[in-house]
DNA sequence: GCCGAACCGTACCGTACGGTACTGAAATTA
DNA sequence: TAATTTCAGTACCGTACGGTACGGTTCGGC
């Protein structure tokens, strides 16, 4: 079993991924059985182990799999004025909520996190890496050009962009973890996006007060 | 089964919880058979049976006895002056994460996040009513003192302190359960719960600025 | 038309684990 | 001392699941 299974799969094995993706959506870690995915995915158990080692390459894969789908729009970073700045920032913060409360994150993440107290915890590593790392270098980069445009300014992008997330997902993640399930104020994302991201600005005010017009109510 | 299984145990059911729980922080929850725990304490598996009703009952009953532990500083509300309140903040925080960055918590999380694809996510209840809540309201009624004295301003304490929250825990957590461990500046807790205290206080300004002695109202 | 590779479906095996039953020892009560 | 309860220790059962083997079918290459 190759320690980083590539996203480099067939179509048909990407067809069965998706199949047992959706398994672990609907039923947790737990329906996950080589003769379940055999079923739903209307192939054989030995191919499953040929193409994926054993369950754990399996899990693997998934993860992977889905991994591979996580799409960074490039954040074209022309010159942006301070209205266009929020925007794509608040932007951002309301797609962070909406994956994150999406069924199949919370289903990976639950997986990988209860493969965690194993050694090397290659799920979580995976996860951190194709998943949340890729989503914070989209962040900072748009950190970075708003600090370029003097909007906001901050000494560690990672430090800043760490802050940004705690002021979007707070506790949320984690309840909805636990199998709280996002309701009330809760699922307002656009609100809590927006609300962020004030809170943000305001932490991190440019250098000089000439950004256009400063102006908080 | 009781629904919610009360933490009355006896002396000798919670030293076999106390030795359960050692399993679990160990070696996951795939350490937690019934054998390994009749082995480590020794008792026998009947009698695990007749005290927990079934495996499922043993873990809440480990999540109970270890929640029954969350001690609270009352938080004394006497007249806080600003100084002072601030360390209080700074304590919490740190006590906050000192606790989640610990063994037992980031195993009990494991595992109730674990099950929480299941039906009504009993184990996530508990873990969110008995320990997070636990811990929310020291942090709200901290924070309502504050107010009184004027050193900050909020609508509402349970939105107040879930900022406070994410100013703190940032994805710290998240890293953590993903099997990350606590290194380099993740570690300086006391650095990092200064910091989310005086973003706290920025974001939450009192309504006059002589933040010494004003009564609101 | 023949061969081999890939693959589906299924039967099969070994084992680990949840849960139960039984035995015998210690402790408690009368 | 005898009866009763509690519990440790172990043997046992059923089953579910990971992993393998095998027969049958399709399909591409020669």
């Amino acid at each position: 079993m190759p320690p980083v299974p590539d996203s480099d799969f067939t179509p048909r094995q990407n067809e069965v991924l998706a199949s047992a993706l959706r398994l672990v959506v609907d039923g947790g870690e737990k329906a996950l059985t080589t003769a379940a995915v055999a079923r739903a995915a209307n192939c054989s158990k030995e191919s499953l182990y040929r193409w994926f080692g054993d369950r754990d390459g399996l899990l693997a894969a998934i993860v992977a799999h889905q991994a591979a789908k996580v799409r960074v729009p490039s954040e074209s970073a022309g010159a942006l004025d301070l209205a266009e700045f929020r925007s794509r920032l608040a932007t951002f913060a309301e797609d962070l909520l909406t994956v994150l409360a999406g069924d199949t994150s919370l289903a990976l993440n639950r997986i990988a996190i209860a493969h965690a107290s194993r050694h090397g915890a290659p799920l979580g590593r995976l996860l951190l890496e194709r998943g949340r790392e890729r989503i914070a270098t989209r962040a900072r980069t748009l950190l970075e050009a708003g600090r370029d445009q003097g909007h906001v300014d901050f000494d560690d992008a990672t430090d800043a962009y760490r802050t940004l997330y705690g002021l979007i997902i707070r506790d949320a993640h984690g309840r909805w973890l636990l199998g709280q399930p996002p309701l009330g104020e809760d699922a307002d994302f656009a609100g809590q996006a927006r609300r962020a991201v004030d809170q943000f600005i305001t932490l991190h005010p440019p250098r000089m007060r000439n950004s256009a017009a400063a102006g908080r109510s």
